[in-house]
DNA sequence: CGTTTTCTAAATCTTAAGATCTAGTTCTTA
DNA sequence: TAAGAACTAGATCTTAAGATTTAGAAAACG
C-alpha cells in the first residue's frame, strides 16, 4: 500500500475566462493522482466566493482576462488571509505582470505555452511550500525589480553631489533630527541640553546651508533627500 | 575553424578573502576555454580599483567577508556604471543576503558548497545577459521579497480607521497640500485667492483635526500618513 | 423650512520663530 | 603656534505663526 493512497488529494480551483483551455487543464490535472480540480470559475467575483466556500489548497489564475484583471484579483485573494496559494498563469511573459504578481504574494508563474508537464512541476513546487518560477520568466522578474531599484535610487539620487545635507555638521545633523520630529526650540533644547538661544543658532545655520526660509521646508528639504535622523545613537 | 577562435575571452576577476578559494575558482575557470580570471582580490578597496582598471565582464564577489561587506562592495561597484556585471558568492543560503544582493543589482548569486558546473553555468548565463539564480535560492529570494513587501503593506495599513486627514474638508486637504511644500500664509492666501486670515482659519482647523500643535507636525503627520496632495486639479 | 457644514473673513492677542551681531571655548589642522 | 571650524550663548528686534472669538453667505441635509 503505498503512501499516497493515504494522502488527501491536493485540491485545485483554475479561474480562466476561457473555457476551453480551463477545461484542457482540468483534465490535465485531474489526469494526477496527487491532485483535483474541485472548481472553475470564469471571472474574479465567482473565483472569489469558491475560494472563500473551499479554501483550496492552490488557485490557478489567468492573469490575461477581461473586467477585472487578475492581479487584482490575487490581491483580494490575498487579503483573506487564507493558506490558499496562488499560481498565475499567462499567454506572455512581460516583465511587469510577472513581478506585480509575485510582488503581490503568488507563489509560482507560468505560461501557457509551456508543456503541461511545467504546470505539474509547478503544482508539485508550490504545493510544497515553495515557490515554482522558470528561469526564463525568473530572468524577466530580475529584469523588472533590478530596474525599479534602480529607478527608485535615481529618484532619491540626492547622494552625493547636490544634496546640501552634507554640508551640516554633526550638531546640525542632530538638530535637523529633532526639528523632522516636529519639536520646538525649546524641546529641542532640552534633548540636547543647551540653550535655547544655541538651538536658534543652528537652526539658522542649517536654514543658510539648505537654502530654505523655514523650518517646514528644511523638514521637507530634509525627508526628500532621505534624511533619516541616523547617528542618533553617539557613544560618548 | 570555429567560432570561439575568434571570440575575445570573457574576463572575469574573482574577490574573496580566502586565497585558497578564490585560487580554486581561478584554476577552474581557467580551465574553460571562454573564460579568463584576469586577478584576483582579497579585499575590497584592492578590487574595486582593479575593477575601474580592467572593467572586467564579469566580477564573482564573496559576500562573507570581514571589514567592508560584500553587499556594500557591490553597491560601489554597481554605482561606477560599467558594464560590469556581478556574481555573488555566498557560503550559505541566508534569504536577506540573496535579496540584498540582488536588489542592489547582482546578475547572479551562487554557493560555494554548488558543484562547479553550476559556476560556469552562471558565468554562462550571466555573460549573456541574462539572471543566474538556481531554484532553491530563488525561492529563498521570493520568501524574503514577499515578506518585505507584506510588511511594507502592513506599515502603510493606516488607510482606513484613525486617519485623521479623513476629516479634512476639501478646502482644508487643499490647504494642507500648499503646507507640504512649504508655503507661508500668504503664499497659500495668494494661490487660493482667500484672505490670510482665512487661511488661518482653515489651519486652525486642520490643527484641530490632526490633533498637532504646528505646521510642521502637521506636514509630518500628513506625510507620514501617505497624504499626496491629490484632488489638487479640480475642474471647477 | 430650519439646521448643520463649509467656506469665508475680521479683530485681537500672545508667543514661537527667525534674523543678525557679537563673542567665548574647544578642537583640529596646516 | 596661528587659523579655522564647530559648538556654545547672550542680546535685540521683526514678523510670521498660532489661538480665539465672532459672524456672514452659500450649500447640503433631514
Amino acid at each position: 500500500m503505498r503512501r499516497a493512497d493515504f494522502k488527501r488529494k491536493t485540491r485545485v480551483i483554475v479561474v480562466d475566462d476561457n473555457y476551453d483551455h480551463a477545461s484542457g487543464i482540468r483534465e490535465l490535472i485531474n489526469l494526477e493522482q496527487d491532485y483535483e480540480v474541485i472548481a472553475n470559475a470564469g471571472n474574479v467575483n465567482v473565483a472569489i466566493s469558491l475560494i472563500k466556500k473551499y479554501q483550496p489548497d492552490i488557485v490557478l489564475m489567468d492573469i490575461n482576462m477581461p473586467e477585472t484583471d487578475g492581479i487584482t484579483a490575487i490581491s483580494e485573494i490575498e487579503k483573506l488571509g487564507l493558506k490558499t496559494r496562488i499560481i498565475a498563469l499567462t499567454g506572455y511573459d512581460e516583465a511587469d505582470l510577472i513581478y506585480r504578481a509575485m510582488k503581490i504574494g503568488a507563489k509560482g508563474y507560468i505560461l501557457k505555452t509551456m508543456a503541461s508537464a511545467q504546470l505539474i512541476r509547478a503544482l508539485d513546487e508550490v504545493s510544497m511550500g515553495k515557490i515554482y518560477l522558470p528561469s526564463v520568466l525568473c530572468s524577466k522578474f530580475f529584469e523588472y525589480f533590478q530596474a525599479a531599484e534602480r529607478n527608485e535610487k535615481a529618484y532619491n539620487a540626492t547622494d552625493d553631489e547636490e544634496n546640501l545635507l552634507n554640508y551640516l555638521t554633526n550638531r546640525e545633523e542632530e538638530v535637523l533630527g529633532l526639528l523632522t520630529e516636529g519639536i520646538t526650540y525649546k524641546g529641542v533644547a532640552q534633548q540636547l541640553f543647551i540653550s535655547e538661544t544655541t538651538v536658534k543658532t543652528h537652526v539658522n545655520n542649517i536654514f543658510q546651508k539648505l537654502q530654505v526660509n523655514d523650518r517646514t521646508q528644511a523638514v521637507l528639504y530634509a525627508i526628500n533627500k532621505g534624511f533619516s535622523a541616523k547617528k542618533k545613537a553617539k557613544i560618548a
